[in-house]
DNA sequence: GCAATCCTATGCATGATGCATAGTTAGGCC
DNA sequence: GGCCTAACTATGCATCATGCATAGGATTGC
């Protein structure tokens, strides 16, 4: 019985981490580039994948198509991204990429992720830190569902970073 | 070298894990109540601390005066919430309480993000997970600024988990 | 009893987003 | 070749959440 309230102790804390933790990211994303989270998870995207299509970057950003174009026109006309020619010869797509002014926004947005969630693991020394990994990376893979949202969650993701082999999350197609 | 990308390869997994996980606690509070984010932090704070004033409801759910009005307003007209009478006397405030059938909601919210939490710890032994909790606790106020926000990364914590005087976050006032 | 302060409420504006719809291009089938 | 369907992009319209500026009522201290 003290071992449940226990767990419940610590699956509290560990929702109030994640929130704190991604109420901080999304409040550096702000004052960094004055971005919110949607057009922050399209520039990283498109940084990410340059010359995606808007209809690709609609499922990675988990937006309705029509957001995505507003968006886009937003980003646009910020001059962050670009909308270059048809995909592979096709013109009903447009291949989007970044300006270099949009590139330094894609780099400064995820220099400042990194910058919290660094500071959050500064707490921890360095065996603790490679614990909390291996924990984290098995858990992961039980909060992301089959589907769509596969690529939702690693919409701000600092790709590299990330070694796709060992990614919990199978990047398909 | 290897092992400062490692680190980087662990905090971005990190980061990830902690958008999941507030993901799909939204989209369960969005299907299990139909309520927003905003909504549901107020309910869950309105529930966890009856009698509040407005304006104290607002430093915890980390908005405008006149957002929480608004959003006051909607709840009572759902029937979720009540504005009561001044508090302690005091006829400026309105001591605000839930309704039975808020007072439902406010379970069911917690119920709900209870859900999604213990589905991704579920992925660990009782060893790991306490493990898990240990480093997390230890993580958690280094990210936690000093001032207002203390609260506000309380927002939706189901308090009847949280033991105050082990709580990482200090409540103060 | 008056001024400063605090709490609540409201008018107005804006930004993000979804739904419904339309235009354009590609590809397959007759 | 011509046509139908599917896919991608774009836009008009509506809605919701939120912030800013302002106003009104209550409390408190001098």
């Amino acid at each position: 019985m003290t071992r449940d309230l226990e767990k419940l102790r610590l699956e509290n804390i560990l929702g109030a981490m994640s929130l704190a933790l991604v109420d901080k990211m999304e409040k550096a994303f702000g004052t960094e580039t004055g971005l919110g989270p949607s057009a922050v998870a399209a520039v990283i995207q498109i940084g990410s994948n340059p010359g995606l299509s808007i209809e690709t970057l609609r499922r990675f950003i988990a937006l309705t198509h029509s957001a995505t174009v507003r968006l886009v026109d937003h980003l646009v006309e910020q001059g962050l991204v670009l909308r270059g020619e048809g995909i592979e010869g096709d013109r009903r797509s447009k291949a989007l990429r970044l300006t270099d002014k949009g590139d330094d926004v894609f780099g400064r947005n995820l220099a400042a992720r990194r910058g919290v969630i660094e500071r959050a693991v500064g707490a921890l020394d360095p065996e603790e830190t490679r614990s909390l990994g291996q924990l984290v990376e098995k858990l992961l893979p039980a909060l992301v569902d089959m589907g769509d949202d596969q690529n939702v969650v690693c919409r701000v993701c600092d790709e590299a970073a990330c070694v796709r082999e060992r990614c919990p999350i199978s990047h398909m197609s």
